[in-house]
RNA sequence: GGUCCGGUAGCUCAGCUGGAUAGAGCAACAGCCUUCUAAGCUGUGGGUCUCGGGUUCGAAUCCCGACCGGAUCACCA
């Protein structure tokens, strides 16, 4: 049971002696003591106010008498102040609450839950290299996936590429008219990011041929329909969906080089799925998914053919299921994807995580699946995230101001490096005497700047945009990831000098009982304040998972630092005489240590040993 | 226009299931390395929580209404 919970049966069990009041555990409010008073936990005293009928003073103070009396030596006192009772609770209970926590390997973490969770994020197109939105829904698509897993979900990652369509249909055109046969080998260049070049390279000849149109005479819209090169462009989609050969030979060879591109970057990224959806395969089982529907009479056909849902006795309006030349559109393409994923998983929840620029597409879409008798449909969760905005607005491919994420991760991986090498570089810094190899030094770097971009961008409530601003670099210093991560190395310096460093871990824990110190320990208040933020995580844990928030968690592993920095600036661990102190420092340090590392691991960043 | 989301320090963001004097970081300024890693610690200055009503012991937080910003409402994805 945690301390909030034995504190409810005791304040409800007050207020019914004091006051014959059936209080529910709602009205107990307990919150953390501000630092400006004593005590530890404090209650509201205000609900219980007017049943009291005495002034909140009064009531505070009545109620802190009595559980000091009936609390059997867990609360050791109080004061109140106005209508808010202070508690301070008994420090042997710290003590124990932190040997426990110690003791327990999966601290934090919910039991099995026996229900599958599929998460789909990322979703990227196969025309162009991924870029910093993705960067934002590849890395909070990775951690809900694992926040959800540490609150007792079995979770599978998916990912649904959109590999087939007219934008693939633009890159190929390109590549075959001004591409002179250019491989990723020829050219050395990344697969995706060359055929995003050819896509661009699309844009730009087609963008020529429609001012030569409008120059002649005619108007940009029936320019833009007339222009010779998005009429090859619609030609060679149709020839994929007539699976001619030679187009689907080129679409296959042009794919791989883009994959190859991907793995390579959700490699760096730390990003992995656990089963991959092509559109190719799903958007003809969409298909026959709507024609069931239309059979069934759920859906309709219009004169000109064209499919629709009606939908609205749900409030919305109709939509477009199947054009009417049958082709497939990108709703037909998720129930089709909806539909195999069901097939393969027994899922009991799915989840999309998606910006939130569709979310009208999701609302439509959980409604269709719902008709088709898809369990799932009803509760689907549209994670729904804001966009990464530049100072100038949204990103813009054609303008240029698309912010690349290999070059981005490029980019902070090299800052860190640099930082690191002025900071070893300083005599006065311990970093000068360690003998770390170049080797060592290169995966610090990687470490500390994804860890900077990934706290960056995770450390932001998801639902709200964001902006970034490529002229200012992302900090390594204050609430960053580098910080927390510096917290981690310097917990992990003091447990290697104690001997307590890698397996013996757990030696801390065996000496701090040997040492026998149970009693009142007189603990430090940065130590109490330490142990209290520990016992917090498993309902941040939790929090973070209801809320669909890596946001939660950074935000406690900041706090967790924050308080450990101060501990270790405050209190000599080492060198502390009483052996017992020492004791109990140490294994404080290592929990503190473990519990970063495993915050952060649900966030998907690697802490260093060294840095 | 309809719907949804947001507006908190110069900047980037917490806090929002109502609780004590609204918090961090960056930037600015002032201190702290003979002591476990100074990517750290301590301090100073900086606010009409967009505005106006309401609900109540109490509102940045809940409700209503303005204003500002964004998204969306395609035979695009």
């Amino acid at each position: 049971m945690t301390l909030e919970q034995i504190l409810t049966q005791q304040v409800v069990a007050a207020a019914q002696a004091l006051y014959d009041i059936q209080a529910t555990p709602q009205q107990v409010q307990l919150q953390k003591t501000r630092p400006e008073f004593e005590g530890d936990i404090t209650l509201v005293v205000f609900p219980f106010v007017k049943a009291a009928r005495k002034a909140p003073a009064q009531v505070a103070q009545e109620i802190g008498e009595w559980l000091v009396a009936n609390s059997q030596g867990l609360i050791a006192g109080y004061n109140a102040v106005q209508g808010f009772l202070n508690l301070k609770i008994a420090q042997h209970f710290f003590i124990q609450q932190l040997q426990e926590i110690a003791a327990d390997a999966n601290y934090g973490r919910q039991p099995e839950n026996g229900k599958l969770m599929m998460v789909e994020y990322s979703s990227p197109n196969t025309n162009k290299p991924l870029h910093l939105g993705h960067v934002r829904n590849n890395l909070l698509g990775y951690s809900i996936a694992k926040i959800q897993e540490a609150n007792g979900w079995r979770v599978v990652k998916t990912n649904i590429v959109n590999d087939r369509g007219i934008h693939i249909c633009k890159s190929m055109l390109a590549w075959l008219k001004f591409g002179n046969g250019e491989t990723p080998e020829s050219t050395g260049k990344k697969g995706d990011h060359l055929i995003g070049d050819y896509y661009v390279r699309f844009d730009k000849e087609y963008r020529k041929q429609i001012a030569e149109l409008v120059a002649g005479g005619m108007d940009e819209e029936t320019a833009k329909k007339e222009a010779p090169l998005i009429k090859e462009a619609q030609a060679m989609l149709l020839r994929w969906e007539q699976n001619d050969p030679e187009v689907r030979a080129l679409w296959a060879r042009m794919n791989e080089w883009v994959y190859a591109g991907f793995d390579e970057t959700y490699r760096r990224m730390g990003v992995s799925f656990d089963k991959i959806y092509y559109e190719s395969n799903t958007y003809l089982e969409g298909k026959s998914e709507v024609e069931k529907g239309l059979a069934s009479g759920q859906f309709y056909r219009r004169p000109d053919g064209s499919v629709w849902a009606n939908l609205e006795k749900d409030g919305l309006d109709e939509k477009l299921l199947l054009r009417s030349d049958g082709t497939s559109v990108y709703m037909t393409q998720d129930i089709g994807t909806a539909k195999l994923r069901y097939q393969d998983y027994p899922i009991d929840k799915m989840v999309y995580v998606v910006g939130n620029e569709q979310e009208y597409h999701f609302k439509v879409l959980s409604i269709l699946l719902d008709r088709l008798g898809f369990p799932f449909g009803k509760e689907l969760v549209h994670f729904s995230y804001g966009m990464v905005e530049l100072p100038n607005g949204k990103m813009k491919s054609r303008e240029g101001t698309v912010v690349d994420a290999d070059d981005l991760m490029d980019k902070m991986v090299e800052d860190a490096k640099e930082i690191y090498l002025q900071k070893s570089g300083d005599s006065n810094n311990i970093k000068q005497s360690q003998t770390i190899s170049n080797e060592e030094s290169n995966e610090i770097a990687r470490k500390v700047g994804l860890g900077a971009l990934k706290y960056f961008i995770l450390k932001v409530d998801p639902r709200k945009n964001m902006l970034f601003n490529p002229e200012e670099s992302i900090d390594f210093n204050g609430n960053t990831g580098p910080f927390i991560q510096y917290t981690y190395a310097r917990i992990r310096s003091v447990l290697r000098k104690a001997g307590l460093s890698g397996e013996a871990g757990l030696l801390a824990e065996r000496s701090f009982s040997e040492s026998g110190l149970s009693g009142e320990a007189g603990l430090d208040s940065k130590e109490l304040s330490l142990i209290q933020r520990l016992m917090e995580y498993p309902a941040v844990v939790r929090q973070a998972g209801q809320d669909f928030s890596p946001a939660v968690l950074c935000n406690y592993a900041y706090a967790l630092a924050c308080d450990f920095n101060s501990f270790y600036h405050d209190c000599s661990i080492l060198n502390e005489p009483d052996q017992q102190k020492r004791a109990l420092r140490l294994l404080l340090s290592q929990t503190v240590a473990r519990t970063i590392c495993d915050a952060m691991s649900l966030l998907g960043i690697e802490v260093p040993e060294r840095m």
